[in-house]
Order: structure tokens, then sequence, then C-alpha cells
DNA sequence: AATGAATGAGAATTCATTCAT
DNA sequence: GATGAATGAATTCTCATTCAT
């Protein structure tokens, strides 16, 4: 039941956002009562919290495996890490979209919990960034910390536009993304 | 006092989101009553469109000034619009942060008037982009619908992190962005 | 309306309690709706301790006029005392049973304001009670705080029983009660 | 078991009160679950019912016992009811709290089960006055009804203020008020 | 141009209670 | 004896909105 309600809440989080979405709504879809929510939350912003965390904790454990590969490039790395937020768009989308919008309506004291590991997502990003100059693949000259910045938010933006099933598949982005990030859009 | 009240709920609707802020916040910061708020607006949501509307509609408006200019190539202009978005962060950037992230509340038929603008912009873009690739500027085996998004999403994501009077000014981060973009973060 | 408010407030916790009352049973009774309610108390707490407030408030004002007046003897104004609160179980008799009951249902931080102005009643007919045996007229040998405890107990508890327009009256109730007090119930 | 849930509640009721005191909140401090409670108690009604029962029923029982002692006078009887009273405070306090705080809630019909107990006692003192008018301890010109409220008020009050363990002795305490109450405060 | 009283619909949340296991 | 999932009705409270003045 517990699942049930998160799958159901994200689904509509997503559709109308989190404050528009109303408990009733929410049980409504799944022919439950009000009480059933509350048996299993102990609040509407617990569940928030709930989505929030099995997403970033998702996020970061997939990157970690990225990380570990200690034979692969950097830029593979970086691929890897582009592909893994765009796929997330694809797939499990729908928490995404929550993720990135319903931050504010967290309470201090549960971003407090929220909030690092976001950063900790960026700063392994750009631990990886670093490498890659030290490695001499990437080029010295640029900011680390700007460049992590690019480049997660050319992945993460993708929750705004892409579509799943669409014409641009998931890989076809992810390899452009790379290649304009790796290479540079300008003719030599 | 209709610019006032503008001004007001911007502030609050960026620290606090949309849904979370009542009427009766935004009039009590300003020490008027509920009334006055419904002398000049209809509802809360049109307040919400009018400052989506000067928000995007500025943008428009100085995206199509750095179009115009028929001699600049597709790179200077390209970085104009990097500029205009990340500019935007620091000087409007409260206005940015709720139309980026109050847009799912509006309703259907606002959106409407919403939508087709916003998409303006990023054709407006993509345009540009075609125009680098059709001069020999860009390189032509890129997808020039993602290489946009790719642009707009380093750029507009900066509303996620960027901090005026950070250590990092505007100018850098542009210029940084355009560099990664143009010529890429691999070494040749 | 606040004053409508109050009044029929006090007679519904009076007859059901404070927590078996609704919100909604007070509006009904006024033929007003619970938004009502909400323009004039900001919580049903806040009603409560409106109550509790105007009670004591009244009880000390009316206490120090008693005490104030310098040529009677204390007896005189121990017997004022115990018709002012027995009166007031007459007259505002369900403030008074709100007062009394519905204590414990007040937040700290509200009790922080009832709980002094109580004290001070007890403390200013303890005052009395030892004035009376500094001046020769009550016995020296009994502890005036116990005294006082007494009196109090014995005219505040007539909230449980007093019936105005009973067998006894309001004055004949004083009166015996001062008689005991003064002379005690034994033969000589 | 149900042992257990009584004494727990008891100890609730008198911190919070009984409205503000969830079935949870008593089956949590004995970690057992909701059901457990409607095992050995059909309503909270019940339960509250019981703790009344038991707390008047204990009053009425040692009430005889002293009342049954026929060479004893009267004023040493009143004496004992008023010891009883302020002993029990002190004792099983928290019982009397919820005894003379949580009275309105019962239903109709419950009420009918304990009011003629509480009426009992009060009438079994009423006699004790009327008897020690008549063998000539007591004045005859005082009311027999008013004395009894007077001297049960006197004593039940001590429920608002004593505190076992404090500055007074529940002897100290009966004692005096024994004492005022039999010569009276003024001096002769 | 602005106020302030009032509304009414709906929100989150609580909680006593039931019942199959 | 005891559990835990589920209910459903009620409760406090919020808030956008209206409207006479």
């Amino acid at each position: 039941m517990k699942g049930k309600i998160i799958e159901s809440s994200i689904r509509l989080f997503e559709r109308r956002g989190f404050a528009e979405t109303s408990i009733q709504d929410i049980v409504e879809t799944l022919g439950v009562t009000k009480g059933t929510f509350y048996y299993y939350f102990s609040s509407k912003e617990e569940l928030l919290m709930d989505i929030h965390l099995s997403y970033i904790d998702g996020l970061i454990a997939r990157q970690e495996e990225i990380l570990r590969d200690a034979s692969a490039p950097a830029s593979a790395k970086i691929r890897g890490i582009i592909s893994l937020l765009i796929h997330d768009i694809q797939c499990q989308g729908l928490s995404a979209k929550v993720f990135f919008r319903e931050m504010k309506i967290l309470s201090e004291e549960k971003l407090r919990q929220i909030v690092p590991k976001r950063d900790l997502f960026r700063f392994n990003t750009e631990q990886l960034v670093k490498e890659g100059i030290k490695n001499g693949e990437f080029r010295p000259d640029l900011d680390p910390a700007i460049v992590t910045f690019g480049i997660l938010g050319m992945a993460n933006w993708s929750y705004q536009w892409f579509q799943p099933g669409g014409r641009l598949t998931e890989d076809a982005v992810s390899d452009m993304f790379v290649d304009m990030l790796l290479t540079g859009i300008a003719v030599k």
C-alpha cells in the first residue's frame, strides 16, 4: 500500500504540482481513505521527503558505481553521468520532475537532509572533472566548478523538455551532449 | 501600487513558492488590505500570469535585439543569449525562479498564452544554431534541436545555483560557458 | 460579532466542555460561517484565552476595589471577596465554570499569561488575611496561606453546585460562609 | 494489563486532559497497540468511567468506615472526612483531578451512575453535620447544606493547589482546616 | 482607490473504532 | 490476548474571493 501511495502521488505531483494535489486526490485514485494515507505517512511533507530521498539516493548510488570503474577515462565517466541523468528523466522521470520542482516546499529541517546529498552528486562530478584535468584529458584553463554546473545544467534541464518516445532517443541525446561537451560545437 | 504588489509577490513567491504564499501574506508586507489586491488583480493566477508575461516578454525583446544585429557571427549571438539568460538570473533573478518553477500552476488557458512565447525563445535560438551551421561556423553533424536544448539547459540551470555576489561573476560564467560550448572541454 | 461569538462560546463550553465543542457548533448557533470565526480569532485557543483573561481581569479589578477601602475591617473585606466570587458564579457563572475547568488546555505560553493573574488574586487575599492577623482581628496561630486556600476553596467550589434561582440566595450563602469562617461551626 | 492501562491513562489525563489524550498516546506509553486497548475496554469513555467509579467508590467506602464509628463525636468525623479528601489528593491525586475535571464529558447515561454516588458522599456529610447539630456539638443556626458545601469546597479545592512534598503536609492542612471550621478565624 | 467584514469550499490532520488474523 | 491495517467522520484551520461602503 505504501508503495502504491508513493507511485500514485508521484504521478499526481508531476501533473499538477505538490501543493495543488490534495491527500484526497491521492487516496481517491487508489480507492482508499485518508485514514489509510496517515497510517503510512505522518504528513504530506513526509511523503514528498520519501520521494525525494529515494530519488537522490538512487542517483548517487548509480553515480558511485560509474565512478568506481578505475580503468575508464574521465570522458567515459562523464558520459555515464549524463546518460544516467537523462535516463532517469525517461524512466523515473516523474520523480525527477517532482524532485527538481518541489524543493522549496520542504521545511528547513527536511532540506538539511536533502541538500547535502544533492551537493554530493555535484561534488562527485566536479571531482571527476578535476581528475580529467589532472590526467590531461580536459583543458586545464577551465574552472571545474563552472564546467560541472554546465554539464549538470545540460543534462538536468532535460526534465523540462525530454519526451520519452519522441523523435529523440535517450542515447542520441546523451551522445550528442557528450560530443558537444568534449569537442565543442564550433568548426575547427 | 500595482507595481509594488508585483514586486512584493515575486519576492514572496521565490522564497516560499506560489501556492504557499497567500494573498494575505502579500498585502501584509505592503500594509494594505486584500480589497486593494482585488482592485488591481482579478485573481491570484492573474498576478502570476503578469509576472510570467513580463518576464518572458522582456526576455524575448532582448533576444530579438541580439538577433537583429546582422553583422555579428552566430557565436557572438549565442554568447549574447547566454549572457542574457545568466544576467537575468542575477538581476531579475526572482522573476526567473518563479517563472521556471511555477509554470504547472497556470490553467490550460493561461498556459496557451505563455508556452508559445517560451517556445519562441527556443525557436529563435534554434534558428541561430541552424544559421551558424549554414554559414560554416558550427559543426553540421550536430542536431540543432539538441544543441539548443543543451545551450538553454546550461544557461537556464543557473537559476538553481548562481549566486550574484558570489565567487563567480556573471561574465566569468557566461564566458566560460561559451568557451566550453564552442571548443569543448577536451584537450585536442 | 466578536462579542456574540464569545458569549455563545461560553454557553457551549460550559455545557459540553471546551474540547467537545467544535468551531462548527459555535458558528452554527450564530448562523455564520467558520470563516467568520477565524476572522476574529486566530485559533480556538485564543478564544478560550480571551474568555479567561476577561474573567480573571474583571475579578482582580473588583477585588482591588474592595481592598482599597482603608476604613473597612479585614473581616468585611473578606466578606466582600467571598461575595464577589459567589456573585460571579451566579452572574458570570458560565465564564467562571469555563475558567476553572478548562485551564489545562491552554499551552504553556498562554498559561504564563494567566497563572500570574490567578496567583495575584490569591496573593491579594492572603495579604488581607495577614493584615487581619496583624491588626488583631484574626487569630495569629493560623497559617495565612492555608486560611486563604480554605476561603477560596469554599467560595470557588460553589461553581460546582450553586444554582442561581435555587433555594439558596447568593447573599444567604455568602453570609453563612463568612459566619462559619469567622466564628466557626462549633458551639462555644 | 488492564490495570496498567488505567494507571497510565490517569497520568496522561491529569497532565493533558481527557479529550487531548488519544488512545494512541495511552498505548504508546505501554508499548502495546490499539487493539489491546479495545480488548480490555469497549470505548474510551468506559475507561474514564472505570477511573471515576473506582475513585468515588473508594471514597465512599472509606467515608462509611469513618461514619460507622458510633462513639466518635461529629467533629472527629468531620476531621476524618477532610483528612480523607486531602489525603486522596496527595495519594490518588491524579484520579481526583481527573474526577473533578472530566465529569462533563460523560454521557447522560454514564452520569446517571456517577452523580448519585457523588451526591451520596455529600449527603452522608450533610447527615453528619445535622447529627452534630442535633447532639449539640454544632451551632443550630447554620444551614447544614451550606455548611456541607463549605466543608467540601475547602477540602476538594485542594486538588487545585496541594502539592505533596511541598511546604505544607497533608496533616497540617487537615488540622488547620478543621480548626478554622470549628472555631473560626476571628479572635473572640 | 481602498477597506473590512463575511463567505464557503476545501485543506491537512486526528482519532476512536472495527475486524480479520 | 494481541496485532496492524483500514475506516470514516469530524476537526481545526486556510484562503481566494466577494461586496457594501
